[in-house]
DNA sequence: ACCTGAACACCGTTCAAGT
DNA sequence: ACCTGAACACCGTTCAAGT
């Protein structure tokens, strides 16, 4: 938030993808490494297992040798959030034409890769979007110009689809809940007023994949339609 | 996560609603006190500015105190964001049979009830449904189907407005960046190769409440298509 | 039934220093 | 250029105790 006196080191500015030679040299830290390893650890404990400490241990270095080489903790969640979602395009596509599939490939591949990493998901979004989040975003865009969405609808159209997309992988990774948790939960609507939400077993629904696809259905219906 | 061993004490459980008869004495701390100062508190001085015992020393008690009336810091976030989400419906409306309008507000108003705490968006979603949220997916639930969805397609419609409002709403609570940082942002595409996007401004538009009703008209065409 | 202080086991980051 | 340990100013929560 406010800004922090210097740290005008020599470091490289974030988040960005500039091709970086490697040195013959071993240096035993890196950012390519600390970025890793967290990513690993946020695997393994979950975003409160990540801090500073655990992390240098694991890289067998001490705690401020870190900080030569990223900001602050928040600079590696920036570097780890987008690390997780580098996309390589769909496979080869029997009708290249064929925009919905093409977009519905992306953005189920977006959400599958948050959903391998859960702790992804409570860390969007995020002030800095990285090289590979503006990646996505730029194919989405000319995709959709293809699909023949209007240039004065283009950007809403884009977060329109960025929305649900959060949305939808947000609410699934934060509600994985057990069984019993869900059952309690749709226990709780009967005694009190929600009926309807009650009948339709609103909490007790478990297709997540289907429910996504089928939203994401309405809404590309939606931005085509006309 | 792990069951915490016991904390049987005589508490409320957590997130109910029940009719709490006031007493005439004047306990100096009530769960109603805690989570009035922590929205307060949280209002401030954002997310990391509350702590317990800051949230304590508002509230002139010792820190341990709290812990009398709450299960942990992870309750109380729980309990603050469900109270910012109480909902008194629509004002009279012209034609009370337009659902399409009354969607509309509740899911606007929604939104901006959360960009009023912003701190409320990042809180999003929570594991525990609070009674003013679940009460609203109940009233989404039956203006939808006052619409005509589907039974079958009802949970699907459902989640997939929640998920576009809580996309929405994250995003736009924390993309609130500076026009500077967001001119750093744009400038970034130009420099790299992300020109469909750079060319249609898509981090410059600034025009959030607009597209937000964009984007939700494109998914309501599309639920209430066919 | 409700409140308390002391203590425990941690945090992120600054700083001055080492090589 | 890169790494370090000590120190600072904090955390959430357990526990045993008070009234």
């Amino acid at each position: 938030m406010a800004a922090k006196r210097s740290g005008a080191r020599g470091k490289r500015s974030r988040l960005t993808s500039e091709p970086v030679q490697e040195p013959s040299g071993e240096s035993p830290l890196s950012r390519e490494r600390i970025v890793a390893t967290a990513v690993d650890l946020l695997d393994a404990q979950g975003l409160d297992g990540l801090t500073m400490r655990r992390l240098a241990d694991r890289l067998g270095s001490g705690v401020m040798s870190l900080y030569w080489h990223v900001d602050s903790k928040e600079d590696v969640f920036d570097l780890a959030l987008d690390s997780v979602l580098d996309y390589r395009g769909p496979p080869e596509m029997a009708e290249p034409q064929n925009w919905r599939a093409e977009i519905v490939h992306m953005l189920e591949d977006w959400r599958a890769g948050m959903l391998r990493h859960p702790w992804s998901a409570s860390l969007l979004p995020r002030r800095a979007l990285g090289p590979n989040i503006l990646g996505r975003l730029e194919r989405m865009s000319k995709i959709l110009s293809r699909a023949g969405v209007a240039d004065a609808d283009m950007n809403a159209a884009i977060w329109s689809l960025w929305n649900y997309v959060m949305g939808a992988t947000v609410t699934r990774a934060s509600f994985d809940l057990s069984d019993d948790d869900r059952a309690a939960a749709q226990q709780r609507l009967t005694s009190e007023r929600y009926l309807t939400i009650e009948r339709s077993r609103l909490l007790l629904d478990n297709d997540w994949d289907g429910a996504f696809r089928k939203g994401l259905d309405f809404l590309l219906d939606g931005l085509s339609r006309g």
